[in-house]
Order: structure tokens, then sequence, then C-alpha cells
DNA sequence: GTCTATACTTTGATAGAC
DNA sequence: GTCTATCAAAGTATAGAC
């Protein structure tokens, strides 16, 4: 009989991926524990505080991996290759637009006032940070504060879209799109 | 001692705005009945096959709604005017960015599944009348295809940032912002 | 048509064997 | 650390009085 012995840093993103296919309330234990092969018995071993703590830690890992593969660097980097590099890694981390944003989906229903700090925290240090690239980069101040608010919220949209219609390409086109108003605001006439 | 008598056409959109709050995972129906005042046996008085009936019947007066207040106008009167009577029944049917869009939020778990063939219908409409009203106003045909769909999907993302961020002010800067893109589209030089 | 009471199922959570 | 067994609470759905 094999037995397997599970690491949290492993099922946490196993986890993740439920809550991203069914949402808060419909990730019951059971579903985890079918959809992942951890027992209720490991999962409550791992998070005493049941799915809400679950949640918790995903949304602090989702947070962290955003700060350091995407915030810092529009942060600190050069601002045309960090933007260049946020294209990659957003379409790489939401698998083309097959995968959906856990941050957003939590924020639609009242799943949002369970973890309004940690939802709120999310978009604006996105905004906030691709905001400060195209500042960097020689935008004006308002430019960049309105085109990162609708880089950030037209990624969003491109996701529900691309769910609701079945069809990647929709947000392939939303990401070439405003990949494309953001390389045009950072090189001025 | 008072008794409410309910008729369908009242309690559907109850209804629907728990689901808007709660998703259709969270909207019970102890939720259902404490939010609505309706009791479960009225529930199931109106809709015996529960709450997959009660969103069904939800999402096909959502269609309807939109359909004869936005799609159809798009469709059949002057595009401009047509245009503008969308951001103004959209602003309404939003309000200003503090309700959500339930067919959005079906979309992004796998409630999809359940309905998936009306919350494709109900943006598919969307972004094919938008479309054609953008076409007979003289926009070309790609670049009217490429506005309509940034714009179904902008609302969208601006409905999550708003709520995520606690600030309708995002989504009145994302209607004007995409209002202004359209104005632009339909007057060219 | 409304409601309460009830049956049955699923859920969240715990205890204890291994 | 894993698992199964178990329980109280909450879920869906039904029946029947009014």
């Amino acid at each position: 009989m094999t037995r397997t012995v599970f690491e949290k840093a492993d099922i946490v993103p196993m986890i993740a991926e439920v809550f991203r296919e069914l949402g808060y309330e419909g990730a019951t234990m059971s579903r985890i524990t079918s959809r992942t092969g951890i027992s209720k018995g490991s999962l409550y071993y791992f998070f005493p505080g049941g799915k809400e703590e679950m949640a918790a830690e995903i949304l602090a890992e989702i947070e962290e991996w955003f700060v350091r593969n995407v915030f810092e660097p529009l942060e600190r980097e050069e601002p045309q290759a960090a933007v260049q590099k946020m294209w990659r890694e957003v379409d790489a981390y939401f698998r083309s637009g097959q995968r959906i944003c856990l941050v957003g989906a939590f924020a639609l229903d009242e799943t949002r006032d369970r973890f309004a700090a940690k939802v709120a925290e999310y978009f604006r240090s996105w905004i906030d940070s691709l905001r400060a690239a195209l500042v960097r980069s020689g935008a004006s101040a308002e430019s960049a504060a309105a085109l990162a608010e609708e880089t950030v919220g037209g990624i969003q949209g491109a996701l529900i879209l691309a769910r609701a219609l079945r069809d990647e390409r929709v947000f392939a086109r939303a990401v070439a799109s405003h990949a494309e108003r953001i390389t045009k605001c950072m090189q001025p006439l």
C-alpha cells in the first residue's frame, strides 16, 4: 500500500486550484478531498481553522507570488522590461485565459468581506506598481494612473469573457491590446 | 397578522439580488429565505426545481432585460443614441458599480457549466450588438469587433475592481474611458 | 399560496487508530 | 502525518395544516 506524504508547500497550490474551480462556497471539504486526494483528516491537520484558514494562506501565497514576479519588478527594474515581464508572467499564471483570478472571484460576492484587506491590497498593489512603472517611463501622472487601472481591470474582464465564451483567444486579444496601449504610453511622441 | 402574497414577477428580482450578493453556491435556501422573507415552502411552490430552477429563471430575466434595454436598441436604433442609452442603462443597472453582474460571476467557477448556453449567449449578444452598432456608425469591421469586446470586458473588470477596492469611482472612470473610446471610434476623421 | 414541521443529505469539524 | 469513523450543524427537499 502506498502512502503519500504531503508538505504544506505542495498542498496549498493544489487546494488553491480547487478554490479557483469551485469558488469559496463551492469548494467543500469533500470536494477538496476528492479533487486533491488529501483526506479530511490531513486537511485539518494542516489547516486547523478549516476553509477560512486555507483561503487565507492561499491569498497570502498569491500575493507573495505577484509581489515577487510582477509588482517588485515593476517598481524596481527598468520599466519597459518590467512591463514585458508582467505580460509574460500574467499569460503564464492565468494559463492564457484558461485559469481565473481567485482574488477577483472572491471580490464578487460576500467572500470579499472575509478577506477584505487581502483582496483590496492585491489590486491596489498591482495598479500602483504598474502606475509607478509608467510614470518612471515618462508618462504623465494622470495617464499612468488611468492606464494602470484600465489594464488591471481589463485583465480581470478578459478572464471572465474568456471563460464565459469558452474562448481563450479573447484573453490573448485583451492582453495584446492592453500591451500595445501601454507601449504607446511609454513611448510618448 | 399580516400575510404577504408574492407574485413570481416580484420574487425573481428579490432572489436574483441574493444570488448577486452570495453567488450560486453561497445562496442557500435558508439565506434566500432570511434575506427575502419568503419561506422555503413558498420558494419551492414557485420553483419546484429548487435553486437550479431559480437561477435559470433569473438568467432568463436578465437576458430579456438586456435584450430589450440594450441589445435591441444597439441593433435597431441610431448608433450614437443607442450607445448613449447603453451607458445610461448600464450605469443604472449596475448601480454605478455597487452591483455586480451575476452572469459574469457565474462564468468564473463551475456554475458556468450548469448554465453554459445562457452565460455564453449573454456576452455574445452584448458584444455582437455593440459591434453591429459601431459598424453601422462607420467603424471598420476589425476595430468595431475589437472595441466591442474590450468594452464589454472592461465593464466586467471594472465591476470586480470597484468591489475589490470598495470604490465605485473605479467603475465611473472605466465607463467614462470606454465611452470616450467608443465616441472617437464612431466619429472617424 | 402561505407557512411550519419534518425527512433526509451534505457539510464542517473532531477523535482516535495506525 | 496519514487515515476512517463519527457527530452536530446546515443543507435540500417534501408534506400537510391553514
